[in-house]
DNA sequence: AAAAATATCATCTTTTTGGATGATTGATTT
DNA sequence: AAATCAATCATCCAAAAAGATGATATTTTT
């Protein structure tokens, strides 16, 4: 029994790329591929897959959003995450999203037969690098409340102290006391790396 | 005559896309591959490829710093770099570095073959989207300097000017002489909205 | 060869940050 | 009912950032 693969990726190379590893795979059938998602959902719906390998980056809708609709329509699909990125916060978006298992771009052939065997024996997989990016826990997205969520979302924009304290009715003290417990929430050291690690994780969203 | 062909990018699956797709060409060489600068450097020293398909970001060193010095050794060899984002500020970084072409990992067979064609033939050869990222005279990102980019790269990470100074080896007033460059060229109020801006278009790499 | 850009250093001043510490009120959870 | 958390405010203070301005040596570009 065969498995039935596509996937979803906007960059040709890397569409190529896999179905040039797996072609020569007895047990593995290319079904074939879509750039967008949009592109994606018509295909699925004359045919599905067993796995889809999913880009996290499309054009016209994030591969998250992309695997919770396709999760909802057709629960028996396996979905692998692609990305170039180790990003803690994507795989978590991802694999919450329902998706099976999570691979880097720069994953080999191993990897990927490894990724495929592992999903349709209903395990999950995660590339090394993910796992090991996941068992880090001091990357960990710190909880924060929503009036520091609303700061946050100033600050970024690069609005100072005084500033934020007028745009939400507050006192000076008060604006400063929510950046200071941002700082201190998120283990960074100044705004400068608080911006970094809040941008990256779309905290202040 | 056949043209030959190497590649540097870390990611296996676009080796594997574009040898995949080059494979059946009958006037094109494949050489091999290299996954980061300093492999590639040392294949050259015993083999020298017509073209090289170059990817900005590796592991160990930037794209545009590779390129430079690829041109300064071999300067017959042709460079196309090559990239997932269309940012104006890397296609003129590796333009300027003495690249021959730009092309976005969703490039098709035809324009990889194009770009071949074109450089061999000693013409420059830009992809469409790039073509037109370049054309937008509205400078998104700002062009910055080496020495900026590693100034940014190091608030990004929250280092103070002290430490900046430390680390670079410069005195105190000309590292904040660059961290105000910086903010002049990002139109930037403070180091929130211009860290903000950097994460969001990775003009520290 | 001249002009422009880069990288360096300097001084001075005001504003902003961020650390330490503590307190009050109201809402939520246990 | 007690404990915890959220949101507010306060003072003191040192460090850092950012604005204004100017200068010099070295590359790079024209």
């Amino acid at each position: 029994m065969s498995t039935n693969v596509f996937i979803v990726d906007d960059h040709f190379m890397v569409i190529e790329g896999i179905r040039s590893i797996l072609q020569d795979e007895e047990n593995i059938n290319w079904l074939g591929h879509a750039v967008n998602a949009s592109s994606c959902l018509e295909f699925l719906e004359k045919y599905q897959p067993n796995v889809i390998f999913m880009d996290i980056s499309l054009p016209d809708e994030s591969g998250i959003d992309l695997c919770k609709k396709v999760v909802k329509l057709y629960p028996k699909i396996k979905i692998l995450g692609l990305s170039t990125y180790n990003q803690q916060s994507i795989i978590q978006d991802i694999m919450k999203s329902g998706a099976s298992g999570y691979l880097l771009k720069n994953a080999s052939k191993e990897e990927l037969l490894d990724a495929i065997e592992a999903v349709m024996a209903d395990e999950e997989y995660l590339c090394f690098e993910a796992e090991e990016s996941l068992q880090n826990t001091e990357n960990l997205v710190p909880i924060i409340t929503k009036r520091e969520k609303e700061v946050l979302g100033l600050i970024c924009e690069g609005f100072t102290n005084p500033e934020i304290a007028e745009k939400l009715f507050i006192s000076l003290p008060t604006a400063n006391t929510h950046r200071k417990s941002l700082l201190a929430k998120f283990g960074a050291k100044n705004v400068a790396s608080l911006v970094k690690t809040a941008v990256e994780n779309k905290s202040f969203l």
